[in-house]
DNA sequence: ATTGATAAAACAATCGATTGCGTAACTTTG
DNA sequence: CAAAGTTACGCAATCGATTGTTTTATCAAT
């Protein structure tokens, strides 16, 4: 059980009668030193088993080649796909990544920053919890000038890189598509209203019913917390028992339009024909869940790289940019969920 | 834009005019610190936002307080809830996690191997990739006397501490459970015969139709390398379009019994009364489905947790106890899947 | 007041790699 | 062949905290 101590750049250095500095440099190619050293020093370390103490690296050489990621979960189909393409990104220059969740509150969030601050990582990438309104938690990154790069959930404020996508127009294009198959009365389930996502998915939806002429009722816009099944059971409930019931939802989560799909069809309400309806991210559950959902579906492993890039780059160069924000554009996915046939009306008539 | 150096303790030494040893003891409040040296340290750190270089106390005293972790996914519910259990444990005894994912290859694998390993992490915690047969990449932690723990998905290997669920007691009750439903003819959807999980639930299915007095067909015992959704369909077509079609399908996993139930839909044959199904991990697909998949549910954090605490212990302890294997009960759980009417045969031919 | 015991704090080496600066040895050139 | 320039490498400080060993301060007891 003796501890085999590791094999260092001393140990090499001593057994080949030259300086540390020159086994230092010499495993990192430095220009001054000699061919024959070079691959001396190079094969000693192979045959030694030499492996650098990156923990020594970093202290002297003050750089951990490690960013950090907060996310509210990484079980969600988009985040983890989103999470794999900052790995790519980051694995491919030479960095390790650290994850970590917030599960969504904003205590946990803070934590996080945190222990990734106590870790010197060199830069973040963060998609805000649906609690956080406060993001005080990352100023000590970017006065130590550590890159912050928020992506999808990304906080208002103007002074920060983000990787977003096109909430606004992903809503419309879903409010427009409902319209399309004949709706009149469109429900919006929609998240909380100070986390940028779902406020621009209902400024999207509210804009499509504009330009349609079509009313917009308060009461058929719901604001959830948390659009998770249960909630989804509950928004559902009270939807689909209005006086006037809405005729097409569009849920800013797949989610929860799923659970509404399944509270109504346990109450014999026909979807798509009664009401129309559409979510939003493609998780693998739009495509389980019978009639199949329509959806928006985004890019999460280019948002992740993207954001990954942002801040592999933002080291660098000494913040010429400020800001900036990168905008993706998503695509609808049209499934039998909102699929009406030619003239629904009539259709539905003869049935 | 100059950077700020961090305070250190030799900077809140030189204030107190202590020495930076005296600051280093009262800061983890050793014993040979007076009190007032004590309180003076701390209030000045407290003051001076002191955050202690987490780097340089790893090069000296060879500890990183960090444990690593590889899955083949982070995004499969199972793995991300076992993921949160070892990081609740582990957070809750200062440690950190880094999570790495093999996407169920080999050659990752190996990679996140090496890459934690240099990262000096202090145990190791795996759940083995689909195709991996050879753990020689685990060795070295193990040479160093560093904890690896196994859990879920383990190799066969007898001398390493592993955290599993009792497969073929699942498998076997699964298997039961259909037989009870008056199954008679019931195939297998497994995984690779050569990852732990698959071989026993299979063993325990087989061994159910063997107490039942049931003849084992190898033509309803499929292997598949993935078990995705895709595989699911293809298998759900060659089952059920099988001369002899089989009656009752207990599948390895719900996602190929999801894909498996949806193409049943598709080509008219009734579920569960044609056909019963039962899957495996209570995903929440299993309960979108419709009918409602039944399935195993295990306990995921709980296991997690368990991983964590072992790799922990284990690195006080001088191993006395080289190997240790914690086996956790799973639960049935059933669903309109599999659920048919008190006397099938007749409910049918009335129907 | 001297000694001895104990508590409190300082000293200094150490972890392993990095890096600015200095200096031999060698090559080139007029 | 001497001056100037290259090439190749060594020296030694440094990153910031930890820790075994000493030293100093404190106090009680004789």
């Amino acid at each position: 059980m003796e501890k085999k101590r590791e094999v260092t750049i001393y140990d090499i250095a001593k057994e080949l009668n030259v300086s540390p500095s020159t086994v230092s440099r010499a495993l990192k190619d430095h220009h001054s030193i000699g061919k024959k050293t070079k691959k001396a020093v190079l094969k000693l370390a192979e045959e030694r088993g030499y492996q650098p103490n990156v923990i020594a690296a970093s202290l002297r050489s003050n750089r951990t080649n490690t960013i950090g990621v907060i996310t509210p979960w990484i079980n969600r189909p988009f985040i983890s796909s989103l999470i794999s393409g900052v790995e790519m990104t980051a694995n491919k220059q030479g960095y390790n990544v650290i994850i970590s969740q917030s599960h969504d509150s904003y205590e946990n969030e803070v934590a996080n920053a945190k222990a990734l601050y106590g870790s010197r990582i060199e830069g973040l990438i963060v998609s805000l919890a649906m609690e956080s309104t406060n993001y005080d938690h990352f100023q000590k990154f970017l006065k130590k000038n550590i890159p912050v790069v928020f992506v999808d959930r990304v906080p208002d404020d103007i002074n920060t890189t983000k990787v977003v996508i096109n909430n606004y127009e992903a809503g419309f294009k879903a409010t427009q598509h409902l319209i399309e198959q004949g709706c009149t009365r469109i429900a919006h389930i929609g998240g909380v209203r100070h986390r940028n996502v779902y406020k621009e998915r209902m400024d999207g939806y509210v804009a499509a019913l504009r330009q349609y002429d079509l009313t917009i009722d308060d009461n058929l816009i719901i604001e959830s917390d948390r659009l998770s099944s249960e909630e989804g059971f509950r928004i559902a409930k009270y939807l689909l028992n209005l006086p006037e019931r809405p005729d097409g939802i569009f849920s800013a989560n797949d989610t929860a339009a799923v659970s509404l799909i399944k509270y109504a069809k346990s109450v014999g309400v026909d979807i798509p024909n009664d009401v129309a309806v559409i979510g939003f991210n493609n998780d693998p559950i739009s495509t389980i869940i019978d009639p199949p959902l329509s959806t928006i579906i985004h890019p999460a492993i280019e948002m992740g790289k993207l954001a990954a890039t942002q801040v592999l780059n933002r080291e660098d160069q000494t913040d010429i940019v400020k800001s900036q924000t990168i905008m993706l554009d998503t695509e609808l996915i049209v499934r039998e969920s909102s699929r009406r046939v030619a003239i629904p009306k009539e259709s539905i008539t003869k049935a």
